[in-house]
DNA sequence: AGCACGCCGACT
DNA sequence: GTCGGCGTGCTC
């Protein structure tokens, strides 16, 4: 350590590449030229020469040092693209963290966490940041209201990890606009954070969604302390906001799924609503969901974490169970009124297209006094196989996977393990008769409309969306998770196709269900009725008591015995069938410390061209093993061997590189269906 | 990806 | 003994 620092010591840039490549991620050192050691600091992007000069690839300097850790000829850095350090060092660590976890790239995930770049805009908010504004003032010491005194703040104030059950009902934010209590919930807890002088992430699943809270927030914060990060603004308008997320004064940081990504100074909160909605699942590479990313950023940076939602998500109750998370609900309590009605659509009320007559009269009444939600299944389904005699989902006998009919004509198999189902019968009525469930289109708002004679219809579904509703009388036909707001909250709600919604064949259908039904309750006016149709038994029991939570208790056990997520994680690995006996051949097969934790593969199973998939269930213990193993299978099959292939027509001979093909995708819930 | 290196068959 | 095709492996 003596003083032996030359005047011109040699200066190292450890280097991230922007490459989809498996075998480049990892980071690369360079020399910092002379010329470029002002601008080369953490975080900027760069060009650099790889493999033999001319070739030039982009990255990020991830760290400087003047240690070479190389031991062979530097290149140097050809270019510092720009000299603002975009990718921080917290986003860094939770990239990589992030991809090590699924067995990606951490390129990917940072990929996903910093936007492109648009010089423009770079160019103007650097400018703008000479001549910054003074710091704005707060509304002093906001607090979460609706769960007793201070009990959700000081939580929040020691950095914990909670699950807060939202409060079923709609709020006034200001004169004429409604909002779901839950936004004013997220708002408070971000208010309280900035007034704390920390930053707040608050993810939610859609547009619509964001729409609430920021409404929610607006009456909490100064607008210029809010910036929305959404992947469907336009790549200046997100750059932009992220740029202004880089800056030192504290702010609210609203967006969907990668918005858990954004490079927050001094981060106080994360806040996640309805984690189980599957658009906080991520479709690409790595395939990491919000409540994933989350939860490892929580761990690194120690700011409180929040997830609410109506419905308690079994993955988050197992974390509640095993006390990583504190579970907190609304006091006062607040019971929607929820009638469960066992009759069969249509049974008895062929008048009323498919509504009972208890939902038909209730609905009737209300309907003189303000607007009624009518929640609709989404139109067209895939097929399912089912008992013909019951109804009940068909599953596999092997491992209770989903039966899948491959053909036309064939003996239906399980999606799974593979097994075919032979000598299937129902495990409920013991009949040996399966059926095709063609799902139809649905009854369409017309038909509902008709049901209610001169009363006005407003349609809302996936393709014409619709946010709110004023109060006065109006049937609201809306497809499950597009019910608008209505002013002063519905004065009835008809959950109509619940059957139609429990045929859906997937392991999580009954917790998908429940949460679209809370989610469309939670919008009732205090005390309005909420009657479901055709759901009986302990789902409607859970909507009754309002006790979405012990529902998913329930789930845990069997889910266990079964080993289903989220006992235990899943990873799903497709490709060519010896690539694919090589990456599960090379699985460890135990983990030091803790012996009791198992593996287990099933399938492989048909995936297609000539492909297939097997699937790997493991304890959590095994997760950072078994990601390991998988990446280094990736890595092993993308710098193999070529094959060599003759075209007889032409004789032209062609060598090439089939596409390499290994895929490995952690906690897929989709394949389950 | 794209390019260099090296190992094996056919040639001056 | 040497040229070059193509498979293999590496990229700071």
């Amino acid at each position: 350590m003596a003083a032996q620092a030359a005047p011109e010591q040699l200066l190292i840039a450890r280097v991230m590449l922007e490459s989809p490549l498996p075998q480049l991620d990892r980071l690369f050192d360079y020399a910092v030229p002379a010329a470029l050691r002002g601008q080369a600091t953490p975080g900027v992007r760069v060009k650099v020469p790889l493999r033999s000069a001319g070739r030039i690839a982009r990255g990020y300097i991830v760290e400087t040092t003047e240690a070479v850790e190389y031991s062979g000829t530097l290149s140097e850095i050809d270019e510092v693209t720009s000299s603002v350090p975009v990718l921080t060092p917290a986003v860094w660590n939770l990239a990589r963290r992030v991809s090590e976890r699924a067995a990606g790239s951490a390129s990917d995930v940072v990929r996903l966490a910093v936007p492109p770049r648009q010089v423009r805009v770079e160019k103007a908010w650097q400018l703008e940041q000479q001549s910054e504004n003074p710091p704005v003032e707060y509304r002093a010491n906001p607090t979460v209201t609706g769960y007793g005194e201070r009990i959700i703040d000081s939580a929040l104030d020691a950095g914990k990890r909670v699950a807060v059950a939202a409060i079923p009902a709609v709020h006034e934010v200001s004169p004429g606009v409604w909002v779901g209590r839950w936004a004013v919930t997220l708002a408070e807890a971000a208010a309280r954070t900035l007034a704390s002088g920390r930053s707040a992430i608050v993810a939610v699943p859609d547009y619509r969604d964001q729409q609430q809270l920021i409404e929610a927030l607006a009456v909490l914060v100064p607008l210029d302390r809010i910036s929305q990060l959404d992947a469907r603004q336009p790549n200046a308008d997100r750059y932009r906001a992220f740029l202004r997320c880089l800056e030192a004064a504290p702010r609210v940081i609203v967006g969907n799924r990668s918005v858990v990504y954004a490079p927050a100074e001094n981060l106080g909160l994360i806040a996640v609503w309805d984690d189980a909605d599957p658009l906080h699942n991520e479709p690409l590479s790595p395939y990491v969901s919000t409540r994933d990313v989350a939860l490892v950023r929580q761990e690194q940076s120690g700011c409180a974490l929040l997830f609410a939602s109506h419905s308690r998500s079994t993955w988050l109750e197992r974390l509640v169970e095993i006390g990583y998370v504190a579970p907190f609900a609304p006091d006062p309590a607040v019971l929607p009124h929820v009638i469960p009605t066992a009759d069969q659509p249509g049974a008895d009320a062929a008048a009323h297209a498919r509504i009972p007559s208890a939902a038909w009269n209730t609905a009737r009444r209300a309907l003189e006094d303000g607007p009624v939600l009518v929640q609709v299944a989404r139109p067209g389904y895939a097929p399912v196989l089912a008992c013909q005699d019951c109804r009940t989902p068909a599953r596999c006998r092997v491992c209770e996977g989903t039966l899948r009919l491959g053909g036309a004509h064939q003996t239906p198999s399980c999606e799974l393990c593979g097994a075919i189902a032979a000598d299937w019968h129902c495990r409920h009525c013991e009949s040996t008769r399966i059926r095709l469930v063609t799902a139809g289109t649905g009854r369409t708002a017309e038909e509902l409309g008709r049901a209610f004679p001169g009363v006005r219809v407003i349609v809302s579904d996936g393709e014409r969306p619709r946010l709110t509703v004023d109060a006065r009388p109006a049937l609201v036909v809306a497809t499950r998770g597009a019910e608008p707001v209505a002013a002063g909250g519905y004065r009835a709600i008809l959950l109509l196709d619940g059957e139609r919604m429990l045929a859906r064949e997937s392991l999580t259908v009954a917790e998908d269900c429940l949460r679209w039904w809370s989610n469309a309750i939670a919008l009732a006016a205090p005390r309005a009725p909420a009657i479901i149709v055709g759901v009986g038994g302990a789902l409607a029991r859970a909507l009754v008591t309002w006790s979405q939570h012990r529902f998913a208790a329930a789930e845990l056990p069997d889910r266990r015995t079964l080993r289903f997520p989220p006992m235990v994680r899943l990873a799903t690995v497709t490709g060519r069938p010896e690539t694919v006996e090589q990456a599960i051949s090379s699985l460890p097969d135990s983990v030091e410390g803790h012996e009791s934790a198992t593996i287990d593969v099933l399938g492989p199973v048909d995936a297609g061209d000539g492909l297939v998939r097997a699937t790997i269930r493991f304890d959590y213990a095994f997760g950072s093993e078994v990601a390991r193993s998988l990446r280094s299978s990736i890595i092993r099959n993308s710098t193999g061997r070529t094959k060599r292939q003759t075209s007889k027509a032409t004789g032209t001979k062609t060598s090439f590189r089939p596409p390499p093909v290994l895929r490995v995708r952690f906690d897929d819930t989709e394949i389950l269906e």
